[in-house]
DNA sequence: GATTATTTTGGACACCTGTCCAGTAAAATT
DNA sequence: AATTTTACTGGACAGGTGTCCAAAATAATC
């Protein structure tokens, strides 16, 4: 075996071993959202965590700096997901009308499915106005979900400039925590509502 | 002394007392506000509001039944001042497009002076999400705004229905709540970006 | 199969949490 | 001035918090 050789095994095993790491740590990152989600931010702790992952308390701190370090890794990967779910219908070949349909549908579906996901969101959001460790993470998928819509834009055959991209997203956001909050207390026509809305408005900006 | 004149004026003591404990609460809720604002609902304690009150911990449960009543007394009594304060805009005599500017230029305003009071209540609309006892008190506070814009369109001689008010609420908002955070976040031309852009919005949908 | 290296445990640590209440001080009423 | 009501105190209570670490279990390497 050649020395070449040798520095490539070791460099592999050191990619395997990393790569090992990170399936574990997004393996307790989804038992962790799934704790999350049901108790927010401030109210689950990491006992609740680490038994709903069916490990001890300090296996999270072998994989995880601290609590914000947790939470910013399953908020960003939670999001990271619904960022590329909601491209994949940018991506789709539709015509620009139906694009816009299906792409609120999708919202409204995410309504009524990952309503408890996404109110994580939006408590780690609010954090991040007092905390400035949950800066980073709210900047960085609040981004993501801006360049989501220049592309919707884009294929739309709208001028797709940031500012247009931003305005057009926070009235997506706006209308989507509104019915979002109205879901969650009960009202069942709340995603359905969102569609009308939005749609309206979608017509009346673009 | 008659039967009556003793009712009345037994009357009248019951009404200071109450008045007495009214203005009390109001104090503590004041001193209350600046701790909450400068921690958030989770991390600030009974003992963070007692001590900046000048008070023991028992005196708060004396005058509210627990922390989520108190949190909500301040949050009910900050935004009722501020729609006021909002209100009294909307009242004045102002041309429509006057009207408008001042309106915006007043919400910037108040990023700049008050964003960590606002924040609160970003906090506390985010726990409604996962805490059914700060529902009622999120749900009244948004019916009031969106009544407050309401009256706006209606002095704006726009078609003034629930909807649309709704609907132009959550645009404000949405903007309001993004360029706060980014002005939190050091970004001191975030006030005037708010403003700019919400005119510009306002122009398309009216 | 022996020896490192990694992973995991479970409990100790120091501190903080909201709630409650017997006792005291102050104010109001008689 | 005596008595009753109201306001307030300060500490006890039971439980929870994130963090840390020595020791044990498991896996990887030679």
């Amino acid at each position: 075996m050649t020395k070449i050789d040798k520095i490539e095994r070791l460099s592999q095993q050191a990619d395997a071993k990393s790569a090992k790491r990170a399936r574990k740590k997004q393996e307790l990152a989804d038992h962790a959202i799934t704790a999350l989600k049901q108790l927010g931010y401030a109210r689950t702790s990491l006992r609740d965590i680490a038994a709903m992952s069916g490990v001890a308390v300090g296996t999270l701190h072998y994989y995880f700096e601290d609590k914000v370090d947790l939470i910013g890794f399953c908020v960003r990967r939670y999001k990271v997901g619904f960022v590329a779910q909601m491209d994949a219908i940018v991506r789709t070949g539709d015509a620009p009308d139906a694009l816009v349909a299906r792409f609120i549908k999708r919202l409204a579906l995410s309504i009524r499915r990952d309503a408890e996901t996404h109110r994580l969101w939006y408590d780690v959001r609010s954090q991040a106005m007092f905390d400035p460790a949950f800066e980073e993470v709210v900047f960085e998928i609040e981004a993501a979900m801006i360049a989501l819509v220049v592309r919707l834009l884009d294929r739309l055959g709208q001028p797709a400039d940031q500012a247009r991209a931003q305005a057009l997203y926070l009235i997506l956001d706006a209308a989507f925590r509104f019915h979002l909050q109205r879901y969650l207390t009960g009202d069942m026509d709340a995603p359905s509502a969102f569609e009308a809305q939005v749609s309206a408005q979608f017509v009346a900006v673009i």
